[in-house]
DNA sequence: ACAACAAACGCAACAGCGTTGCAAATAATT
DNA sequence: AATTATTTGCAACGCTGTTGCGTTTGTTGT
């Protein structure tokens, strides 16, 4: 385990830091999004909050995760599966915020309808944020 | 027009003061959204910073104003038109984040497309938000 | 029009998010 | 193992948003 997160810094050409394997890790655990907070609170108060803060920057810019707006205002990161790890693929998919339990999750499977705008706009992103309760949540009552 | 924006204020149930006025003023000149900064700055270092998220919060609580998710982390605000005012209808337009000129704009007539979640997902909210470059920047071109 | 009451305002203080500069510590390179 | 390149931690700062409280302003009833 401890290897393949190595090997996963290495590969984006990032310094193997004990900070960086620990991110990187509560990353891999956990398949919703995490914000900067949760990553102070859950890497057990041993990181300085800005190296945090550059390690997600660092992640960014190599495209291992991407960020998600929210209401809320806070940014969201989440892992990119697979092939996003090379570039800036992005392949706007939905991401869904849970109302009960305040998890944020990327559908993978969902992909963002095309969208028809009026005449002179140009689009080049698009975001869909969509709140509910999650699968997991439901099945809980 | 003075007398317009206080009776949208009586309707709302808001006592008439000079900084609801003026905030109020501002949405109606603007079509554009407005972050609590911009009306800092636009309301001529007149109000003090509470002041504005207090009448930005009543704004909302009474349905006149609606907020839009960004991706960097200020809250905007958008005046909700027409039957809007009453309740809380939302009816789920489009937002456009243009990446020239900076300008959030509600597209009223753009509808959030259906979207089909995995089994087990119940939907509350969608929000769309598309960024590229807006008409008015195109023809400036 | 005026008094009594209710609401809003301004000020001060505070908490949280995110950034920058710089010296010390750690990782990569030879 | 020594040198060099990166990262880290610390301190300090700016911006966003909130809360409490005394003063000012708006609303209401007579």
């Amino acid at each position: 385990m401890d290897r393949k997160i190595e090997d996963i810094l290495k590969r984006n050409q990032l310094s193997v830091t004990s900070g960086r394997k620990k991110i990187l890790e509560l990353f891999l655990q956990q398949d919703g999004a995490l914000a900067h907070n949760d990553i102070e609170k859950r890497a057990g108060e041993k990181f300085d909050r800005v190296t945090i803060y550059r390690t997600l920057q660092a992640f960014l810019e190599k495209g291992m995760i991407h960020s998600i707006p929210t209401s809320d205002n806070s940014i969201r990161y989440a892992l990119c599966k697979d092939n996003c790890s090379e570039g800036h693929h992005h392949d706007d998919h939905v991401h869904f915020v849970c109302s009960a339990c305040g998890n944020t999750v990327c559908l993978e499977g969902v992909m963002v309808p095309p969208i028809k705008l009026p005449n002179g706009f140009v689009v080049e992103q698009v975001e869909m944020l969509v709140s509910g309760v999650c699968k997991s949540c439901n099945m809980d009552v």
